[in-house]
DNA sequence: TCAATAAGTCAACATGTGTTGACATTCTGG
DNA sequence: CCAGAATGTCAACACATGTTGACTTATTGA
């Protein structure tokens, strides 16, 4: 039986040598995802730009679905809606949302294979019921309608990611922040609290 | 050297005995293409629910991107929005984007694969630049705003039908055609005609 | 120092894929 | 009726992929 390194997370002791190769598998590993989804990118690509070899990988994440697991992992950092004004929640959320797409590429990633991989839908399923739905939930009065409201929200963020950047469409991929922020924002602020 | 049978579209002559098995095949692809993506469907799968050999496919399509390529033509068949009264129109778009995703499976198979394959995401980049945006300009005043208005429509029902029929999060797949229009048709009518 | 363990390499396997060419069968026109 | 084309089957190839286990090299602790 082979023996398996205990992952960093679950321990306090001294680092290992191994954890900067980990690192480096696991930021090639969403590299190719965001930019190949789940199938396009192979763990021989992935190893190559580590610098070390496949079997390494398997050795470190089990497979390629627990490599995807664990370079899919996301938080999405939303700021408390409740302490804002709220007419501002709108504005909000687009720009968060924009700043969280643009300096980390998980969430591309998992854009990009929510349509051919179970495991990217599932992954993505959760976000939205564990942190946009609370959030959301948070913010309004009637928590009834929170479900559908964070629904359509994402809706709206989704879609413009999606045409922004994996289709890159080029009206939506040429706009700037504020016009983006302009355009969404009071869609967002409806969807959230409006109508 | 092969012989290959001439296309259907181009031929005026007597209809041979294998344009049936062509459209099975070609149902069976739309069918997979649209539930499992591009890579996810395979030749023989699609052969096999076509009742018939994958080398037929070959003998037929040419390669797996040429049948691709055949069973993801779609035609939006937008309406002339020009005749319409102006504020019907968020509401009309919304209500024929529905339709259209519901009774053909084209433009899912299309959704599914755009994160993977690029002829996908050209495909689709076809349909926004041929059919959504010279339909969004033949409406507006300023047609320079045309472009940049038809994306954030094509973000706003793509984002939609991603989260409905791919992602198929709870509450936006339990909507009703009527409350989808309600929440939809003023954000599309407002990307379309308004600020 | 030296044995044990971690870190990493290497070659191969098993599998599923698109694709091909040789072959069999069915239809059709003269 | 029958040659030739159309239609379809079959087995195999070439290739890329995830994955495995044996092996080598480097590190470390007693």
């Amino acid at each position: 039986m082979l023996t398996y390194t205990v992952p960093m997370a679950t321990r306090t002791t001294k680092p290992r040598r191994s954890d900067a190769t980990r690192a480096r598998i696991l930021a090639a590993a969403r590299e190719h995802f965001a930019s190949d989804g789940y199938e396009g990118a192979t763990i021989r690509a992935i190893a190559a730009d580590a610098g070390i070899d496949p079997a390494l990988v398997m050795r470190y994440y089990g497979s390629k679905d627990g490599l995807f697991a664990e370079a899919a992992e996301f938080d999405l950092r939303l700021p408390d809606l409740g302490a804002l004004p709220r007419r501002a929640v709108g504005a909000t959320l687009v720009g968060h949302f924009l700043t969280r797409w643009e300096d980390d590429g998980t969430l591309q990633a998992l854009l990009r294979s929510v349509g051919t991989n179970g495991h990217a839908a599932e992954r993505m399923r959760t976000i939205f019921a564990g942190q946009i739905r609370p959030a959301i939930a948070a913010l309004c009065a009637e928590p009834d309608s929170a479900p559908l409201r964070s629904g359509l929200i994402a809706s709206q963020l989704m879609g413009f990611a999606l045409c922004r950047y994996v289709l890159r469409l080029p009206p939506v991929a040429a706009m700037q922040r504020d016009d983006i922020i302009r355009w969404l924002g009071p869609t967002v602020q409806r969807y959230a609290c409006g109508k």
